[in-house]
DNA sequence: AATGTCATCAACCGCCAGATG
DNA sequence: CCATCTGGCGGTTGATGACAT
């Protein structure tokens, strides 16, 4: 197709920040903003590709960044979280309010890869993690469930029945299940668009029309959204891989709200969903 | 002290998907 | 519907510092 680069090479610098050009990228995003990140650079007198100013500015310079000391609590729901979505990076760090996917990418492949490839000892509950469903690999694995809705639906092989109720539409899915509790105060007012945590719980959307999982055995004139009521899904076998399907099909979706087996509504998030599983 | 090896992480690259005209 | 643009993502690289020999 030919594709024009995303900005001229020539004339840009490249490697390491210097203070300066920090200084300059601060100012002028927290002047105009965040985004048109291929124009900035020409606006801002920046001698760096856009996507270059991006990066910059998401892995290092926005000011609610947390860098260093990962925490024992942030290391084992990384190990959770990506036992459960694999090299989603961003879909992690989106859970681990203020760390960035390339710090979490980074500290998985240089810390606990490491650990926990090495035999465990009876000790090191943490098992490996299985092969990650990763974009790339995304291109060779079979494509995605169709829409016809009972090919989305594997064999059960559940571990333990979950009636599911709803996909959470992705207005939900900016709410933290376990960080910053009590605090409604937004991290960032521009971070509309990873996964970040810019609002307090909402209720669950018992009356929107979110939209929602498949069902298996539905026929497909069977709208569960119509009249914008959340119907009853009925009982699903559920288990870590069609979740894993689901997470693929509804890319962005990390929630879900979800009736228990003991009648508990609520909504969940996929690592409190993962941590049921294991339970 | 000099050199080699390893570990870390910022930055880059290429691909992809959604938006737009 | 199609081509193109744009932003986002994950994989990888390379510079740098720490540590070992």
């Amino acid at each position: 197709m030919g594709r024009s680069p995303c900005c001229a090479k020539e004339g840009l610098n490249r490697g390491a920040w210097t203070a300066i050009e920090d200084n300059i990228l601060i100012s002028y995003i927290s002047t105009h903003g965040e985004g048109k990140w291929r124009d900035l650079p020409k606006h801002a007198g920046l001698k760096r590709c856009g996507k270059s100013c991006r990066l910059r500015w998401l892995n290092y310079l926005r000011p609610d960044i947390k860098r260093g000391n990962i925490s024992p609590d942030e290391e084992e729901l990384i190990v959770r979280l990506h036992t459960l979505l694999g090299n989603r990076w961003s879909l992690i760090a989106g859970r681990l309010p203020g760390r960035t996917d390339n710090e979490i990418k980074n500290y998985w492949n240089t810390t606990l890869v490491k650990r926990l490839t090495k035999p465990t000892s009876p000790s090191q509950s943490s098992r490996p993690p299985p092969p990650p469903p990763s974009r790339a690999k995304r291109k060779t694995v079979p494509p995605p469930p169709s829409n016809n809705r009972s090919s989305r639906c594997p064999p059960p092989t559940a571990t333990r029945p979950i009636v599911l109720r709803a996909k959470l539409n992705k207005s939900l899915r900016t709410f933290p299940s376990q960080f910053s509790p009590g605090s409604s105060q937004p991290i960032t007012p521009n971070d509309n668009d990873r996964g970040q945590f810019l609002a307090p719980p909402p209720p669950i959307p018992q009356t929107e029309g979110a939209p929602l999982l498949p069902t298996c055995g539905d026929s497909p004139s069977e709208d569960n959204t119509r009249d914008g009521q959340l119907g009853d899904l009925g009982f699903l076998d559920f288990d870590e891989r069609m979740l894993e399907d689901w997470v693929t099909m509804y890319d962005g979706a990390d929630t879900v709200a979800a009736n228990t087996e003991e009648g508990k509504d609520s909504v969940l998030d996929l690592e409190s969903l993962a941590f049921f599983l294991e339970e």
